[in-house]
DNA sequence: GAGTTTGAAACT
DNA sequence: CAGTTTCAAACTC
């Protein structure tokens, strides 16, 4: 209940008892988890712990309080719907498969994609063969590949300022 | 301390 | 479920 509140024309207190728990009511009525933390796992204000729904920051990077996650002291995770997030493992010690996992789940709209990533290796690999079949000098077949690896890369640009 | 920004929750 | 409104906390100056 309020106390020594400015709110005003106030319903929250002892005379309008019945008036309250009706609207505590219709409020668990409509979502029984209202007046629950929204983060599960460890202790209070932690930095264990998960949020449970994710946040669905616009422009705060959700590197601001306003983020329900950064506040909690927590990652985002792919359950956020947060646009432009800095609030994410970044670990130079991800593996490759950690870091497409990443792309996948925080940049939905970047055009690279892990089947992009995966395309891109592939005909990296392939230009590397096509050098080791010919016999090529190392120099004459990392010219090869890093030429494909500039068109991949144009692609890829074009791809993106085409949105 | 006033004014602005932000996003969860409530609402439609 | 998607779009809109509300509003208190976070933030900025």
């Amino acid at each position: 209940m309020c106390n020594n509140c400015d709110c005003s024309n106030c319903h929250n207190n002892a005379e309008h008892k019945m008036k309250r728990h009706n609207a505590i009511k219709s409020c668990l009525g409509r979502n029984p988890d209202a007046f629950r933390s929204k983060i599960a796992g460890g202790r209070s204000g932690e930095a264990k712990g998960w949020h449970n729904k994710g946040c669905n920051c616009k422009r705060s990077g959700c590197l601001k309080k306003y983020c329900e996650c950064y506040e909690a002291n927590i990652k985002c995770t792919s359950s956020c719907k947060c646009v432009g997030c800095r609030n994410y493992d970044d670990s130079s010690e991800m593996n490759l498969e950690e870091k497409i996992v990443n792309v996948k789940d925080k940049w939905p709209e970047s055009v690279i994609t892990p089947a992009v990533v995966e395309a891109v290796c592939g005909s990296l690999l392939a230009q590397a063969e096509k050098a080791e079949r010919k016999a090529q000098s190392p120099v004459q077949a990392e010219h090869m590949v890093l030429d494909e690896f500039g068109r991949c890369l144009t692609q890829i640009v074009k791809a993106m300022f085409k949105n």
